[in-house]
DNA sequence: ATCGTACGCAAACACTGTTCGCGAACACCG
DNA sequence: CGGTGTTCGCGAACAGTGTTTGCGTACGAT
């Protein structure tokens, strides 16, 4: 049994003790990666393209991550100190929507986060700090400590998956996506799908039945 | 105004009516990519592994697919077609969750589905036609068409959300991503982390919580 | 001043998705 | 039966990708 070879990047020392000290930080890094991919993409986040970014060669990253998932997980968790976490109101409902409202928000300003975190959930220091802050919001709720980790992970993936949807909405080139389904309803076969584009009130006040459906949800989660 | 410049793969024709026939199809293309997927992961379905496996050059899938994007909307709408679906019983609730346990076994089937149906949601012929089973379902029920919808998308999410954490729970490999919970719970920051982590009963019936929380999340989604 | 160590990084490796160009294969048509 | 028009199969090449290796360099401590 050799057991896991290498531990997650947040139990690695940045910096060895003895020898040349480096130039730069995990966190300058980071910072830069996020940058990047807000501006162009996350498939613009290549070592070579954010190395040049920081004005280094792309071997150099190698001594601040090990990988590249490494440097995924690390904007992820640069992305959960962005919260602003006050102390618990005692209304529970208010608060986990809060939350979520400030997820949306982080979402919204990095476009590449719904993805990664719906793919990769990682919990980093600052995620360790939201999830500590949603436990305290819960500390009276009566569910099983599980439940209230289900709550968290829904949250998670219910805000990601509503973003994801608005940012979809606002990209033309996803668009095209939506023309398979006229065409299916024109064919007439599908006549529910046929009744339902026809519906004239399609519109999405996406603010209100956010928060409505995570509520209901999440309540539904926490029994 | 130049418009969207291709439609989707399911507009555009497989086979061109003159000329040398094809050799394969789509079908066959497609479930050569399953099957490789699901034995080695979706990272081994490169346009070169994939055409190895059907014992032709790469460039060559080309004449079947756009690009490689267009053979993972293939692969998820392939998936869509496991679907059984029966006459609606009368019981929304009870139809409801029997697609869901369908989704649920489809995507242990296939460990890769999870990721691509959270990363990009895609309707397909089969697709379609669940979206029109589940709309049957609710025909009598009073939501709206759009809460309807919502209540697709959610069912997918969540259920692709809760396989990702049954498959990561029994692969060993991304157990390490704890290790740094139980570093954070000893630690003494993080209290309720650490009551959490010291809860005996973390276990977790998946099974029951999985249709219980659908079923709560989808009476929330739908009003 | 020397030593030990880690850092920065050019070059190379093994890949990847995709495009080009051309010969071969077929269906049709006169 | 022999063109002819069109598509198909695909080797080769292009522009990238993540990652490893090796080595000169820069630093802290002795």
């Amino acid at each position: 049994m050799a057991g896991q070879r290498e531990p997650v990047i947040w139990l690695r020392p940045e910096q060895a003790p003895v020898g040349r000290p480096a130039e730069r930080s995990r966190a300058e890094i980071t910072a830069a990666a996020v940058e990047l991919a807000d501006r162009e993409g996350l498939d613009a986040v290549s070592m070579r393209r954010l190395a040049a970014a920081l004005g280094t060669g792309a071997a150099s990253l190698y001594r601040y991550v090990a990988t590249r998932d490494d440097l995924l997980d690390l904007m992820i968790d640069r992305t959960a100190g962005e919260y602003r976490l006050p102390v618990p109101s005692g209304d529970w409902q208010a608060d986990l929507l809060e939350i979520a409202h400030q997820a949306r928000q982080i979402m919204r300003r990095h476009p590449w986060l719904p993805v990664l975190v719906v793919t990769r959930p990682t919990l980093g220091p600052h995620g360790t700090d939201l999830l500590e802050h949603l436990l305290d919001v819960l500390a009276d709720h009566p569910a099983e400590a599980a439940h209230k980790l289900e709550a968290f992970a829904v949250l998670n993936a219910l805000t990601a998956l509503f973003v994801q949807n608005e940012l979809a909405a606002a990209d033309p080139s996803a668009q095209r996506q939506s023309a398979f389904l006229s065409h299916v309803a024109t064919a007439g076969t599908h006549p529910r799908i046929s009744a339902l584009l026809a519906d004239p009130q399609l519109e999405r006040n996406s603010r209100d039945r956010f928060a409505t459906v995570l509520t209901r949800a999440l309540t539904g989660v926490l029994g």
